[in-house]
DNA sequence: CCCGACCATAAGACAGCCTTGGCGCTATAG
DNA sequence: CTATAGCGCCAAGGCTGTCTTATGGTCGGG
């Protein structure tokens, strides 16, 4: 590294000197010795090869080349500080950008609150916010595209091999796919059971999953389908899925119509007039976890972790 | 001295690690190795409190903050390459001003030479020229309004009290005056006396000074005035002058008109066309130095040396 | 004539910077 | 699947730069 250019510090004691019209004012002015003031200005001349101060009795002025040289300090400092300032904002969460991506229903109640709480108490912080599954929105993450992907995973799920290719999620287990990613749990909630009003176990409460192996299948995204047939399996049977859409109030309706049966997050079917339908719990209980992913390094981003943050308080109902 | 502050380098090294999106490869670029560049980056995220870089894969991209950063180093460094550039041409004589103050008759053929020699050799510089005589030169290389002052001294002159000040120079003598300047030789000229054609020593070619303690004077400058005075004195008389002024073809025009004698510095007669009159020797010799005088420090500005020595080049016919 | 302000210099302590060498990780080619 | 090359982190060592204290020299003012 070459050691000839100029810096920064050079011009604030350049600066000071031909403010204070001496070295040992600028000395004071800078809060350091005066023997200090007269190396730097001797390695800032030297590096330059030039004299920039002449001084005439007890005054110091600057030369040609030191007006020169001032004259571009002005803005090189002004700048410096700018930006200092500017990351200062970001640092201090007085500014600062985090963008998110949420699958659909995360966003619904919990990421608005979330990000309110955030603007509140961070008034010049701003939040975008795109809606995506994984694997894409762990694709946008990589991609820098994104700050935090909120998604889910089932807790005890195992990439084992065809039963998870075979219905279409073409991809790795989360924990494994997630292995170099920062992984936040926000909270867990159970899939309950969604029938027709007038099914069968409309009023059992609850009902064993192996109970509903005859039924028509109404599943929601692809990876909750993937859950759902990796469940039934674990149960003994295969579900046979009439229908699959990621909108769940489809699904509600779907359902509602009588044209089959669902498991579904509670959040997903309180969010939604449940028409027609009745919901019982699912024995053994299904739980799904919702995570905040980011990357490791975006963790120690002071917007991101206070929109971390934000998002546990917000789950931690 | 605060060590907290962004520094040039820093700057320098996030821009090169932001421009190959790798730490190698900005050691390369900066030739330096791998680890500078991490310590520099750790010091600089460290100083600004937040991190500036996410390494996603392979790749590493700014944060936020790193791009607000990014932002300013742009300005910033282009501003001190353009400081560092007019700097340097300062110094390599590829700009550069040199402001000169010459007694009127120096100016006539010395500084016209020196001049055009300095703008032919470095046609980036700048000259100006106003003219003035010592201590109001003096006075304005002091007051940092001029750089070089052109002078004159007589090599025997002291300042030996009343026969000075009586005169009106008002000051002390150039030897004493000029004790804090660097005092640079230029040539030494020798008086001519000046007398009417027709005049009873105008065809003798020598006169000594005693010879002329009856006729009329026409002097020069003050200083001029003053120093003739001393000669004159030395000489056994005090000359009676009816006429002062510091315009050289006037004291020709004056003489030409049979008014009164003069002694005058040889280039300044050979610069005005002698009408009716005749210049003999003076004896014993008058002599005259011209020097450049110039503040001790800016005898290290690159213009001002070469202004200098082009002035010592013109001199040495 | 002394005194105070200013600056230069020297010597020493200390921090920062850069380099070398070694280790783990990942991606790519054979 | 292994070998290899590229990348980055870490630790240790040398070196330069920077600050400080202490001292002496110079100049201007009381």
């Amino acid at each position: 590294m070459v050691g000839s250019m100029i810096e920064a510090r050079h011009l604030r004691v350049l600066r000071a000197v031909v403010r204070a019209g001496s070295y040992s004012g600028a000395a004071r002015e800078l809060g350091c010795t005066q023997p200090a003031v007269s190396q730097q200005m001797k390695a800032l001349e030297q590096s330059v090869g030039t004299p920039l101060l002449v001084r005439i009795g007890r005054e110091a002025r600057p030369t040609d080349a030191g007006e020169a040289l001032m004259r571009h300090a002005a803005g090189v400092l002004a700048g410096l500080a700018a930006a200092e300032e500017e990351v200062a904002a970001i640092a201090g969460l007085r500014a600062g950008r985090v963008r998110l991506v949420s699958f659909p229903s995360g966003s619904s109640t919990l990421v608005p609150t979330a990000v309110a709480r955030l603007r509140s108490g961070h008034p010049g912080t701003r939040v975008s916010l795109v809606e995506a599954e994984p694997p894409r929105s762990v694709e946008m993450l990589r991609a820098g595209e994104a700050d935090i992907a909120l998604a889910f995973r089932y807790p005890g799920a195992r990439a084992s091999a065809n039963s998870v290719t075979e219905t279409g999620t073409g991809g790795t287990d989360p924990e494994t796919e997630w292995s170099d990613l920062a992984i936040r749990p926000l909270f867990t909630d159970s899939l309950v059971g969604l029938v027709p009003e007038g099914h069968r176990f409309a009023d059992a409460g609850e009902v064993g999953i192996a109970e509903l192996a005859g039924e028509p299948w109404i599943a929601g995204c692809p990876r909750c389908r993937g859950h759902l047939v990796e469940v039934c399996e674990a149960a003994g049977f295969t579900p046979r899925i009439d229908f699959a859409t990621d909108d769940y109030p489809a699904v509600v309706g779907l359902v509602g119509a009588g044209l089959g049966v669902a498991v579904l997050p509670a959040p997903a079917v309180e969010s939604v007039r449940p028409r027609g339908t009745r919901t019982v719990r699912v024995v053994p209980e299904v739980r799904r976890e919702v995570v905040a992913l980011t990357l490791p390094d975006l963790e120690r981003v002071p917007a991101v972790a206070a929109m971390l943050d934000r998002l546990a308080e917000a789950s931690a109902v």
